[in-house]
DNA sequence: AAGTGGTCTAGACCACTTG
DNA sequence: AAGTGGTCTAGACCACTTG
C-alpha cells in the first residue's frame, strides 16, 4: 500500500532529475539523459520524457539545444524581484483614499518635457498636480504630463473618484513603462504640502515614470513619497 | 511567393488568438475555441492546438479549466519588476572596486539582533563593518552580522579580494532572502565615512537584508548607499 | 551515420463540468 | 450524454550537432 496519489509520469521524471541535481549528483554542466534514454529508462513514450525535460527547461533548471542534449544550468544569481507598492491602491482598498487636485491645465511643452514626451517644443500638453492622501494624511505628491492626443478628456475627469493613473491605464493601457526610483530630499514647498514639519523629516522616495501607449509617449510622472510612508520589499 | 519562413503551426494558432485578443474582438472572459474546435479550424491535430492554448495559459493570457474551456484573462496589473542594482559587482566588473574593513570581530548577540538572527541573547556572532569603494569613492557602507555556525571562517577572509556577500553566497548559498529598501538620511558619522560633505547631501538608500541558509538565519545586513550613487530602475 | 531536440499526427483513456 | 482540458502512446519527419 504505497501512496495512492498516482502522479503523472512526466512529474515522476521531473522529480527524478530534480533530485539528482539538488543532491549534487548531477553538477552544473552535466548532460542529463536524452529524451530517448529517459523514455526507455521510465518505460514511457518519448513525448512524455520530452515534457519533463521541456518543463525543467522552462523553469531554468536545464538548458537544451538540438543535436547536443540537455544540460544542468548554473542556478541564476538569485536576483531579488522587488514589487512596487501601490500606496494609492492600498489606501483605496482600505476606503481611506482621497485626492486633492492642485493643478489640471493645458500647457505648452518646454524643451526638457518635449524631449521626454518625444514631441516638439511648444506642442500642447496636459499637466496635472495632485496630492494623494490616506486617512487625510498626504502619502504622495504627483506631477504628471499627459499626451492630449492619447487622453483628450484627461482634464475633465473628477479625480476625487478615480485616480489619475488608473484613469490613464483604463483609457490608454500602457504598452511599455519606464521607471526610476531614487531617494531625494523634499523641497521646502514639497515638505509643506506633505505636512512634513520636523527638521529631520523630508527624506523621500522619488518615482519617475514614463509610459508608452503603442509607440507614443502617453505620460511622464514624478511622484514624491515620504520615506516614513513608503518602502520597497521583496522575498525570495 | 509568400514569406518562406514556415512558422510552426502551433505558433500560427497562438498568433491568431493573440490577434483576436489584442484587437479587442475577444474581450476578457470570452471563451476561446476549444482544443478540438481549433484542431478542426486549423486542420491540425488536437495536440498541436493544445500546445497553442497551453502556452498562452503559461503566459497568462488565457485561463483554462477542465470541463469548462479556455478563457481570456484580464491583463495582470502590469506590476513593474525592479531589479536590484549590484553596485559592488558593477565596480568589480569595471576593475575599480576596493573595500575597507572597519570591523571584523566576534560579538555577543543583544536582544534585537538575537531576535532577527533567530538565536538566543548572548550567543556568539560575527560582526563586520565595511566601506565599499568604486574608483576610490565610497559607494556603500555595510554592517553585517553572520551566524558563525554557518560561516565559521567569516572573520579570516581577506575582504580586499572577495566581497563579504559573495563569500557568504559561496560557502552558504542562501535558500531565502528578505529585503527592505527605504530612504533615509545618513548620520553625521555615516556622512563622514561616505565623504558626503555638503549640507544638502546625505540622502541615502538603505537596504536591509536577511538571508537564510536551510532554515537558519545566515546573516543580517544593513547597507547605506548615497542617493546620488544609487537608483533603482525597471523597464516593462 | 547516429544521436539530439523541435514539430506533428491520429489515436486513446481519464476526471471533470454542463445540460 | 456530450464537451472540456489533462495525460499518454507509438509512430513520423526535420534541422542540427558530433564523430
Amino acid at each position: 500500500m504505497t501512496t495512492s496519489v498516482k502522479l503523472p509520469r512526466f512529474l515522476l521524471i521531473k522529480q527524478f532529475i530534480e533530485t539528482q541535481i539538488s543532491s549534487g549528483k548531477w553538477l552544473v554542466g552535466t548532460r542529463v539523459p536524452s529524451e530517448n534514454e529517459l523514455a526507455v529508462r521510465f518505460s514511457v513514450s518519448r513525448m512524455t520524457a520530452r515534457r519533463a525535460l521541456k518543463e525543467l527547461d522552462d523553469e531554468g533548471l536545464l538548458s537544451r539545444s538540438p543535436g547536443l542534449g540537455s544540460f544542468v544550468t548554473k542556478p541564476k544569481p538569485a536576483t531579488p524581484q522587488i514589487n512596487l507598492p501601490d500606496v494609492i491602491e492600498a489606501a483605496q482598498a482600505a476606503g481611506s483614499y482621497s485626492c486633492q487636485t492642485m493643478e489640471a491645465s493645458a500647457v505648452y511643452a518646454d524643451a526638457g518635457t518635449a524631449d521626454l514626451m518625444e514631441i516638439n517644443v511648444g506642442e500642447s500638453l496636459y499637466k496635472g498636480r495632485f496630492i494623494h492622501l490616506a486617512e487625510g494624511i498626504p502619502i504622495q505628491l504627483q506631477e504628471i504630463y499627459v499626451n492630449p492626443k492619447l487622453a483628450p478628456a484627461f482634464l475633465k475627469q473628477n479625480y476625487e473618484k478615480v485616480v489619475p493613473d488608473a484613469y490613464l491605464d483604463w483609457i490608454a493601457p500602457p504598452s511599455q513603462t519606464e521607471l526610476k526610483i531614487t531617494a531625494t530630499m523634499a523641497t521646502a514647498s514639497q515638505k509643506r504640502k506633505l505636512l512634513l514639519t520636523g527638521e529631520e523629516e523630508g527624506v523621500c522616495m522619488q518615482l519617475n515614470m514614463r509610459k508608452w501607449c503603442s509607440d507614443a509617449v502617453l505620460s511622464i510622472s514624478v511622484a514624491i513619497n515620504p520615506a516614513e510612508r513608503y518602502s520597497l520589499s521583496s522575498d525570495i
